[in-house]
DNA sequence: TTGACATATCGATAAACATCGATATAATAA
DNA sequence: TTATTATATCGATGTTTATCGATATGTCAA
C-alpha cells in the first residue's frame, strides 16, 4: 500500500497469479475500468475487483474515478522501482536499475 | 527449471513466500546444505526441502550434491534476470537492465 | 425521488499451498 | 554387510487464496 517503501513479498504475492498479470498487461499505458477487464478476460467482475484491490495494495495499480466508472492503470513507476528492490535485496552482485 | 527462458508466473510465485526469500537471502553468495538453513530458520527439514525444490524449479538456485550433503546456491543471474523481465513486459516505458 | 448502471463487498466453495511427522533414498564409514 | 548422517518424498492437516452468485454501495440521469 505504502509510496515507496516495497515490501518485497506482497509485491511477489500481488504478481503471483496469471489473471493478475493479465489485469497488468491490459492496463499498462490506458486507463481501463473494471467492466473492459471483465470483457477481456473471461472471469466474472466480483473476481476481477477482488484481483485489482489485491494490486493497488500493492501498489501496481492505481484507481480513479470518472463518473460511475473507476479507471485502473498500471504504475510502472512502482512496478520497476519493486523489481530494482527485488534484485538488489537479492542479487547485490548483478545490480539491476532503472535507465535513463 | 528452464534455462532462459523465464515465466513471470513461476518466478513470481517462487518469491512469494516469507521463508523462500529467508532462504535466498542465506544463500546468496554461499553454498549451503539443507542442515545449515534448517537451523538457521525455524522450520522443519522436509518443509526446507519443499521450498528449495521450488526454487529450484524456478531456476532460482543450484544444487550440487558434495558427499552426503547437497548444497544450494542462490542464482543471481536467473534472479536479476528475472527481475528484468518482469519490469520489461509490465513496465515498458521504465526499462530496467543489469548495470555493467 | 426512482431507475439504471458500475463497482465493491459478503459468504460460500473448491483448489492451491505451507507445514510437519513418518518414512524412503542416498552416501559414507566402520 | 550394518550403522549413521543427510536429504527427499509421502500423507495428512490447517491455512490461504481464487472464484462466483447474491447483494450492497455509489453515481448519475430522468
Amino acid at each position: 500500500m505504502s509510496e515507496e517503501n516495497i515490501d518485497t513479498v506482497e509485491f511477489a504475492k500481488a504478481l503471483a497469479d496469471d489473471t493478475r498479470q493479465k489485469i497488468m498487461s491490459l492496463c499498462c499505458c490506458k486507463q481501463l475500468n473494471v467492466s473492459d477487464i471483465v470483457d477481456a478476460l473471461e472471469v466474472a467482475q466480483p473476481t476481477v475487483s477482488h484481483h485489482l484491490k489485491i494490486l493497488k495494495n500493492a501498489g501496481l495499480v492505481t484507481a480513479q474515478r470518472r463518473g460511475k466508472e473507476i479507471l485502473y492503470t498500471l504504475n510502472q513507476r512502482r512496478l520497476a522501482s519493486a523489481c530494482c528492490v527485488v534484485a538488489i535485496n537479492f542479487a547485490p552482485d548483478h545490480p539491476v536499475e532503472v535507465v535513463e
